[in-house]
RNA sequence: GCCGAUGUAGCUCAGUUGGCCAGAGCAGCUGAUUUGUAAUCAGCGGGUCGGGGGUUCGAAUCCCUCCAUCGGCUCCA
């Protein structure tokens, strides 16, 4: 006898092993049809392979993430099916399932596959998925793995299987195909009713560089038609909130062929609202102690030498410049961390001086390859709103702290709820990349840990994600298409200070080495804006915003008394225009709705003679007519609860 | 940088297998209209068809090359 015991503390019992689905069916014939998988004693597992001892079961279905899981994996798994019919001989890299679906990396040989080949393979899935044929699991030892892939010529899974070790290999099939792969699968292809292959890319082998470019087929997949179209909608909705389209519409940013690749041009409302946020990490700074200065767009080629920057990164940077005299270089300024650690040294520092903390906003250039640029949230030239805070040993935690704090001020202020704090440690495995000893490393990645704890944040640990000179709390935001962008960050450093020889006396009148704490909380003004855009579909906080009123005349007639009125708001710190064209108030107020102005003020006759303006919200529409003066109150309120959200 | 795709007016897009002076809507300009909560009407101007080279009697259309953009990969101080 078995007992299996279900979440809601049930338990079953049965006289010999059993599999998932039979457990399902003996609840209900319709619950069996949507088991995809289960999880037995905590673990994710085949719904059809049986348990043979006492468990805990829970049923997956496609309300859970690994039951979703579990179903890309085996749509995956399906598209290699069909390209296998469709492309004999084709090699398979690796096929896994990701956030919205799934992809599969296939080397066609000579032939290329191309975006028109996508719906003969979509079709020639749903032919296979229709056929209903069952996922089967065969635990296989490596040397028969080894012999069936020899015989095949894949050489790509025998590099796979080079890392495995026998005993913990698993094939499964379905219909004619058959793959390496631990699991575990859906029962049969029959559940996959919808797919759609999106597109295609070039994609590395085990993601390097070196190695040879597969082709990579991403593709979703649901268990009804209806959820697929559902979703198709939902990615062009997210279309609609790209920063580079509604850049555009709003007039806030343009790039120019002429000018070059990756160096944004604002417009003047996009300016506008960069300096707003300017101002307001600025005033948020004063409060925390920051010092304003302000470095060169250029510095010595033998600046970044000594701070090890041009070593790792001169590849990467614009070309120094070279000047008439000779053995000059100069470097358009890739980073402001070494012209700070210069003011440092301007002068002699006490133990009483620190922390000291400097703030710029300072534009930087870097040689991004082509094919990374990406609006504005890769660009080539942009402005971090960087500090770089030299301090005691012992100042690093509360300082550290100090400035999470900072950064969560600055993500409540925008309403950036959703993010994870990144904690970005160094790659264990290759200790190359970085500069500075095991010790300083250990004191710089415990800070940060420490540092992390008891603030209330959504923390994930990446390996290999460091900075080279030190580890970082990096601040992850999605952007509408689902791509993740680093805005914040917080970087511990006992490199740089060494290099450039930085100091202090402290109380023991000895010299120290100070610690450096790099950040930024936006990260950059460019990329920042662009989510911040993507985040309200561009309609900004009442503060932010390029225009807050379009004062609209009911006819010409009415033109001079709504400049009055503008005038008037003008005072008040409200901004906007007036709408003066010859047109009728309906057109003002389509024109108005779609570029996004919060408020619209109607005046006409009524109006004038009452001393009032009728006000429309956008996308609400007419909220009633106030006095000027009250809708400037209103305004300000308005404005008020936004900002006092952060306080 | 790599793989694949795209590039026609300020914007969004049409332009059949190469064939008359390259089109539309919106925006712009001019005029009429003087307007009450999401598009008033009429007229006009605007394009080296991304750049360069080639094939051809003839190229927006076919080929080569460069540039830019898009989707990924790699990279991201």
């Amino acid at each position: 006898m078995i007992a299996i015991t279900l979440p809601d503390g049930a338990v079953k019992e049965y006289e010999a092993e059993v599999t998932p689905l039979e457990v399902a069916k003996s609840i209900s014939e319709g619950l069996a049809r949507n088991v995809l998988a289960a999880k037995v004693n905590g673990k994710v597992q085949d719904a059809f392979r049986p348990i043979k001892k006492d468990a805990k079961l829970e049923l997956l279905t496609w309300r859970d993430e690994d039951g979703k899981e579990t179903f890309w994996h085996s749509s995956a798994h399906l598209l290699a099916e069909a390209l296998e019919a469709l492309y004999p001989g084709i090699k398979l890299g690796i096929g896994p399932p990701i956030e919205n679906g799934f992809y599969y990396d296939v080397d066609a040989g000579d032939r290329v596959i191309t975006a028109e080949d996508l719906p003969k393979i979509e079709q020639k899935m749903k032919e296979l998925a229709k056929q209903k044929s069952e996922y089967q699991r065969e635990e296989i030892s490596k040397a028969e793995a080894i012999s069936y892939y020899q015989k095949k010529g894949d050489e790509y899974k025998l590099e796979l299987l080079d890392g495995l070790d026998d005993g913990e290999i698993t094939f499964y099939h379905q219909g004619n195909f058959t793959d390496l792969c631990r699991g575990p699968h859906i029962p049969n292809t029959g559940f996959i009713k919808a797919v759609k292959l999106l597109n295609l890319a070039g994609a590395y082998w085990r993601g390097d560089e070196k190695n040879k470019q597969l082709t990579r087929i991403y593709g979703t997949s649901f268990p009804k038609k209806k959820e697929l179209d559902e979703y198709l909608e939902l990615l062009e909705k997210a279309k609609e909130r790209d920063h580079r389209k509604l850049g555009k519409e709003l007039e806030l940013f343009t790039f120019s062929q002429k000018v070059g690749q990756g160096l944004p041009l604002w417009l003047p409302k996009g300016a506008q609202l960069r300096e707003r946020l300017e101002n307001f990490m600025r005033q948020a700074q004063l409060k925390a102690g920051y010092l304003p200065v302000v470095t060169p767009h250029i510095g010595s080629k033998e600046l970044y030498v000594t701070s090890g920057h041009y070593a790792k990164y001169g590849e990467d940077s614009f070309q120094p410049i070279k000047t008439p005299n000779e053995n000059e270089e100069f470097l358009l300024k890739p980073m402001n961390c070494p012209h700070h650690c210069e003011i440092y040294k301007s002068q002699p520092r006490s133990y009483r001086d620190l922390p000291i903390r400097f703030a710029e906003f300072g534009t930087v250039y870097r040689y991004e390859q082509s094919g990374e640029l990406h609006g504005l949230t890769r660009v080539r030239g942009f402005t971090q709103d960087d500090a770089h805070l030299f301090c005691t040993a012992d100042q690093v935690e509360e300082e550290f702290k100090k400035v999470i704090d900072l950064v969560l001020y600055v993500f409540k202020a925008l309403s950036f709820e959703e993010f994870t704090a990144q904690i970005s440690l160094r790659d264990p495995e290759d200790k190359s990349k970085y500069i500075g000893s095991d010790e300083n490393w250990e004191k710089a990645e415990n800070a940060i840990k420490n540092a992390v704890q008891g603030k209330d944040l959504n923390t994930v640990v990446e390996y290999g994600e460091a900075a080279f000179y030190g580890p970082k709390l990096d601040f992850m935001v999605k952007d509408a298409l689902g791509r993740k962008w680093q805005l914040g960050t917080i970087q511990v450093d006992y490199n740089l200070p060494e290099r450039f020889e930085l100091e202090y006396v402290g109380s023991d009148d000895e010299r120290h080495r100070p610690v450096m704490i790099h950040r930024a909380p936006f990260g950059s003004l460019e990329r920042f804006v662009a989510v911040l855009i993507e985040h309200c579909g561009g309609n900004f906080p009442l503060w932010l915003t390029p225009d807050q009123i379009a004062i609209l005349p009911l006819s010409e007639k009415y033109n001079e008394k709504c400049k009055e009125v503008l005038n008037v708001l003008n005072n008040s710190d409200i901004r906007g225009f007036v709408d003066d064209r010859n047109e009728k108030v309906g057109k003002k107020i389509r024109d108005a709705e779609v570029s996004k102005v919060p408020y619209m003020l109607i005046i006409g006759e009524k109006e004038i003679e009452n001393g009032t303006v009728s006000v429309r919200k956008h996308g609400e529409g007419d909220i009633g007519s106030m006095k000027i003066d009250e809708f400037a109150t209103y305004l300000q309120t308005e404005i008020d609860k936004l900002i006092s959200i952060t306080k």
